[in-house]
DNA sequence: CAGAGTGATAACCGTATGGATATGAATAAT
DNA sequence: ATTATTCATATCCATACGGTTATCACTCTG
C-alpha cells in the first residue's frame, strides 16, 4: 500500500484520530488508559491502535504487563507534503489568474 | 457529521484523492474528462464526486449536457489547522523537553 | 503458587463502501 | 425528429470496516 494512503485512511476514522490526538496532548499512555473514556472494548482500542502503528503514527513501547503507546508526529510530514502540494498548484492557478487580469488590464 | 469528518474521509481514498489531486492541477473538467483515465466507470467517478462536493472539496457546475467540477481548496482548512494544531501539541511537548533538559542541566 | 491485571488475537456480526451494469432525463448534433 | 452524448441515480454484489465477546499469554501482586 502507498505510505500515504495507509495515513489517510488511518487518520479517517473519528475515534482513531482522538485516539491519536490524545497521545499527542497527553503523551505516552497504556492501553487501559486510552480504553478508558474511550467508550469502546479494549480490543477495539488494540485493532485501532494496530492501524495507527501501520500508518507510522503511533509507536509501540511495552513496559511490563502494559504496553505505553506514544504519537510520533514525524508520521504526519506526508500529509503536510500533500497539503503544501495541493497548495502549490492552487496557488499557480491564482498566479495564473493573476497574470491573465494583468494582461486584461493592459 | 463533525466538518473535519467528512474531510478526512473523503480525502481516505486513493481514487477519489486522484481525482481532487487532478481537478486542482488542471482546473475544470466535465465528468466524462474525468472518467478517461480514471479506470473505474463513470458512475463510480460521479458518486466519488458526490463525497467530495458533500466534503466541500470540489464544486460543480452544469453547463449544458456536461457539467464541469472543480477544486475548491479553502475546504483543505480544517485539515490545515488540524495539523497545526497537532504541531503545536508537539513543540509544547518539545519544549517542556528542552526545558526539563535544561532544569537537568543546571 | 494462586489470583488479578493487561493487552493482543480470533471469531463473528451488521453495516458501510467501492465497484459494476442498467436506465432515464436532459442537452447537443444530424 | 431522430440519434448520440453526458451525467445522475437505482440496484445489486463482494469486500472492508468497526464493533462485540471469548480467550490466551504474560506479568505483577498477595
Amino acid at each position: 500500500m502507498h505510505a500515504p494512503d495507509l495515513l489517510f485512511k488511518a487518520l479517517s476514522d473519528p475515534t482513531r484520530r482522538a485516539l491519536f490526538e490524545r497521545l499527542c496532548r497527553e503523551g505516552a499512555l497504556p492501553v487501559h488508559e486510552l480504553t478508558d473514556g474511550a467508550g469502546i472494548s479494549q480490543p477495539a482500542v488494540s485493532k485501532h491502535l494496530v492501524q495507527l502503528r501501520a500508518a507510522g503514527l503511533v509507536l509501540a513501547d511495552p513496559q511490563g504487563r502494559e504496553t505505553r503507546y506514544r504519537a510520533d508526529p514525524r508520521a504526519l510530514a506526508p500529509l503536510a507534503d500533500w497539503l503544501a502540494d495541493a497548495a502549490t498548484f492552487w496557488s499557480a492557478r491564482l498566479d495564473a489568474l493573476g497574470d491573465l487580469l494583468k494582461r486584461m488590464d493592459q
